[in-house]
DNA sequence: GTGGTCTAGACCACC
DNA sequence: GTGGTCTAGACCACA
């Protein structure tokens, strides 16, 4: 996998796997990837996966059975969801319509966004 | 002037001449307050101003006039406004829509969203 | 290490450090030594290594790896070389020539000039 | 005129004055253009100016006849070419064939140099 | 342990 | 007055 400079990696992996269990691919009560393996997996330290879940397990998305592994909560996919839209709702809808006022950009430029926003729903 | 702490001060600040120049308040060729006097403005040290302008020289937004200041290049205002659109339409605007697609905002929750977009133009 | 006056001590250092690069001191994906531990070596300020380093990073030399350190790249010595070439024929060459003419340099005096060049290739 | 960066202005136009008594554009006893005129033509500050023909004369090499102008002195081609010829062997001329040592120039590449070198005398 | 940023203060060369 | 560089020391986030 690869990371961005400007957010922690152990963020980014938190925020991938926070998208893997609201799509679907880890559901509730599913047992997620051993430290070792993530770390495997992401090619990182495991220290680096052990503060990820440490993070996760703080907010009640993933639990700890010691011994045998973390798992997915049954209110995570909840959680994450209203976290996320609470975010979105105040700070990146906002700086993104004022990027879009800055920039100026004609109805023409925009069209694609409009076209992706109303697709499916 | 006040910080956020996710972005680095010296960034902010360049962000913030940047759009004092395709605001129009910092015109082409016209001076922008030297080093020390930006410093005291902004209630920072003169070398993160240093720092900052460096970085927008180095870009083409302003350059140096030896012992006399920095000055706002011709084609800055183009050379922000094009950074700026290609950064939006590289990576704001499809992981905005990726945001939106993710968290199944119904077209209730995006009205806000595109009553904003379509007001002035 | 000693310092010369005309140029920057963060410049002396880069250019240093790239003449271990291409000599093979510092292999290509080796790590070179942190900040920190390079500032002692030096005997400068760990941001005069810091600068150093952004900078070699800027034109691909060395990248960084987080929290683990800096690294040369496999592309470092090409590029070193290729830099310095274009350097040499674009101004250091002209500038030596046009040097000896206006001296107006008798073959006496080149003589050890060219005994040098002819030396070992 | 178009400056360095790398160099003093004042340093630049006084090589620059030294280089036209060499080549006899300006001969000896003759008068260099005044302050402000040279400061018109090379569109800087007369300051600037002011101290290039300060360190000139330090060295001897224009002499002011006050109310009059500056002159260049009869000793004036002598003693830069003096100083011109030791900084070359002491500095220019080692570090030369150090950096085509370094960058591990063939003959083939070398060759326009001795062309050039070997042309007139 | 690593890098990264910022502050405070000094000193220099140059215009 | 201008920029430019360096030092010393602090603090932070990250691996």
């Amino acid at each position: 996998m690869e990371f961005k400079d400007s957010k922690g990696i152990f963020q980014q992996i938190a925020d991938n796997i926070c998208e893997k269990i609201i799509s679907g691919e880890y559901p509730v009560f599913s047992k997620i990837p051993s430290v070792r393996e993530q770390a495997a997996v992401m090619g990182v330290n495991h220290n680096t996966i052990m503060r990820t879940y440490m993070e996760l397990q703080r907010e009640n998305i993933i639990n700890n059975q010691r011994g045998i592994g973390y798992f997915v909560t049954e209110e995570a996919p909840q959680r994450i969801v209203q976290l996320r839209k609470e975010e979105f709702f105040r700070h990146e809808m906002p700086e993104f319509i004022r990027q879009v006022k800055l920039l100026n950009l004609s109805q023409e430029e925009l069209k694609p966004l409009f076209d992706q926003l109303n697709k499916q729903p």
